[in-house]
DNA sequence: TTTAATTTTGACTAATCAGTCAATCAAGTA
DNA sequence: TACTTGATTGACTGATTAGTCAAAATTAAA
């Protein structure tokens, strides 16, 4: 089992998928590009449907500690949150082609067939700790499934942002994006 | 050109991608769904790319005025940002199929093979208005067409959730999910 | 009713694709 | 060196697919 192998035909898949779709990648393209032949592409992932789903995976798990890792050792809960809305944003720069996957897939059927023990339960310790953060704000409280599924979302909105469009200055943009997450629409009373 | 049976073909095709993804909908399940031939199928639609850009602009098409009808005749910009999420969000659960497309198709590749002048022309006319609204606050004023994708990344984001769970109060939701929207985190001081 | 024009049909084709497997290669071992 | 084990190869296959087209059905016109 070569795992330089195995990642040299996930990232090719992953560049091709992003690039033509599930459906116009056949898997002699994926070997190519990766410089290995169909048989070992089917060799380390049984099926199409497998190698797609195993991205998905295994991007998660490289990907996870971006959230976690900044949530600690910072004094307030705005300070914390800015920490993680930073950090994703940096993740997705330096991974646009994993980002533009990640997009993909959670808005395809695949989705609704990954069912990992192991992930849900590494993202529910995430889960309890980020709901621990905004506990503080009440409308929050009221419904907290929906609140982080809003924060995640957030992110995600400013990072296709700046990966789609020219960005110069990336620290100032961070700043007023994370700046319009953190206040909301409400005029700014100073 | 009988239009009906184009709009068969249109929702069929639209629950079929939806279910299966792009790569798994054959164009002959799409006709047998819509009670129509092949070659029907494809008197109405060039090639099935084809068929997949014209559902996204047909969807576009029908269901712009939901944003532009509730900006007018609200007073504040507040309350015309709450009439348009509430909207947007009826539209969902309205069109849920429709809905999931849009999603699915905007992180596709196929997004980029869009290039229609008459739908940009409308969308830019929504844009000025939005823009119009949303001047009065000054971090939106910094980057407009962040703020612009921001909110309806929002909108989007709700009306998945409501999708996506059971929620049993509907108004309930659009206001506390409006809420946070318009005041972001900071603890709210009453 | 007859004729002409238009739409619909589905069997068919050429192309493509996921996945296989017997043969080859590479690495280790004695 | 000779033998064993496991990885790699890519030509091949059976299945599937997008798209065609000549014939049939439907509609409109005369």
């Amino acid at each position: 089992m070569d795992l330089n192998k195995k990642e040299r035909i996930i990232f090719s898949a992953i560049k091709l998928f992003n690039k033509n779709g599930f459906h116009a990648t056949p898997t002699s393209k994926i070997a190519k590009k990766a410089k290995v032949s169909v048989g070992t592409l089917f060799n380390y992932f049984k099926t199409k449907d497998d190698l797609i789903k195993e991205i998905y995976l295994y991007i998660k798990y490289h990907s996870k500690e971006v959230f976690l890792n900044h949530l600690e050792n910072k004094p307030t809960y705005h300070d914390k949150l800015q920490s993680m809305w930073c950090a994703v944003i940096q993740w997705g720069i330096d991974n646009p082609e994993e980002f533009q996957f990640l997009e993909m897939f959670n808005t395809s059927p695949y989705k609704f067939q990954i069912q990992e023990e192991r992930l849900l339960e590494e993202y529910n310790q995430l889960r309890e700790t980020i709901i621990e953060v905004i506990t503080p704000n009440s409308v929050c409280l009221k419904n907290p499934d929906y609140t982080l599924m809003y924060i995640d979302n957030a992110m995600h909105a400013a990072t296709r942002f700046l990966l789609n469009n020219h960005i110069k200055d990336v620290r100032s943009f961070e700043q007023s994006s994370f700046e319009l997450f953190w206040y909301g629409f409400k005029p700014s009373v100073q």
